[in-house]
DNA sequence: TCACTAACGCAAATATTTTGCTTTAGTGAT
DNA sequence: ATCACTAAAGCAAAATATTTGCGTTAGTGA
């Protein structure tokens, strides 16, 4: 009657994604990125090797797609409190997380492959979690802050100092950024 | 006498890495990502697999290896009179070149490999070029501007939109920044 | 010119990826 | 429930790609 928005989300499809995503979390922690394979995803996971290639196409596919599952927030943002610490606090979260080597390597997987959908999904979580400390700071009566400038002035260059400067953003940093966007509101 | 710096840096290993280099390069041109395999490389080159295999490691080593050279700037920027006009023809340039196909691939290459080495050229040869312009420009007479500043309020927000939201900066976007850029420095 | 050895070539051994065909199991209609 | 339909999985053979051991070539320094 209506139309099937996915083909065959079925039961089975279902099970065989987690069981292979779940592999390659399994295997990626074992061992790092040695030993991550594709036929040795597909023996952990119980499945044939030709389901991973048909599914996926190959493992930059595969793992930028669980690296954006990992990548999805699973928690809301902290209430500490004010919209402002609330914002602070998770910024520091977010990329303390991000330039761990787990993070790195998460980053990678999203990054280096081709059709930026993966990516779209990063930045798409990222502002969907500010929404979320907006809106609770909305219900407290704050003034909310604009996503684009929290992305511009704080986000944009941490995020260039973990990829292409090898940096760790020390808190401080990421405090001194945070100042900069408030300032910029409040003028 | 003196201890070699390289182990043997002599022709014929320049030699190749030329070819395979250039092989890379065509056959990206003539064939996109498809078609681009170690052995297909190899036998461009002349050379055999095993060679690629034991120098780069991997097709994604190498890759990133390309990519690095082709992003090294050929010409220093243009001189169009004066530091800032200077600065800002240079990043418009720099961003096309960024956000277009080929350009994309490249950052895909550097940022999709292990060990930040690439990446970090990257940013190597954006300051190195920076660096010019404002020694020209002090040669004038001209007010320096920080590099890390550039980076922070320019390039940082340019490059997430390329790499996270799949934008493509226009030059008005690039000219808004740049104006963030000068105001904060004249404050 | 010569001894030394890093880097290459070659080819056999492995490992991965692709592909044609078969089987399984959700899905919707009866 | 049962059944026809078909997307997705399994299997196994073929095609490709990667690794490795060993012989050869050609820079390098004495």
């Amino acid at each position: 009657m209506i139309n099937k928005p996915t083909p065959r989300p079925g039961g089975r499809s279902a099970r065989i994604q987690a069981a292979v995503h779940q592999a390659v979390r399994e295997l990626q922690q074992e061992q790092g990125r040695a030993g991550l394979t594709v036929p040795a995803i597909a023996t952990r996971a119980e499945v044939t090797p030709s389901t991973i290639y048909r599914r996926w196409g190959d493992l930059a596919q595969l793992l930028a797609d669980v690296a954006v599952e990992q990548l999805q927030p699973e928690q809301p943002p902290a209430d500490t409190g004010s919209l402002r610490s609330d914002l602070l606090a998770w910024l520091v979260e977010y990329f303390e997380e991000m330039s761990s080597a787990p993070g790195r390597a998460m980053l990678r997987d999203v990054l280096g492959t081709e059709g930026h959908t993966s990516a779209g999904k990063c930045d798409g979580f990222l502002r969907q979690q500010i929404e979320v400390i907006n809106e609770r700071g909305l219900a407290r009566g704050e003034q909310p802050i604009d996503i684009e400038l929290v992305t511009q002035i704080v986000v944009a260059p941490l995020m260039y100092r973990i990829l292409f400067a090898n940096e760790t953003p020390t808190e401080q940093a990421i405090e001194a950024l945070f100042e900069q966007l408030v300032s910029s509101t409040d003028a």
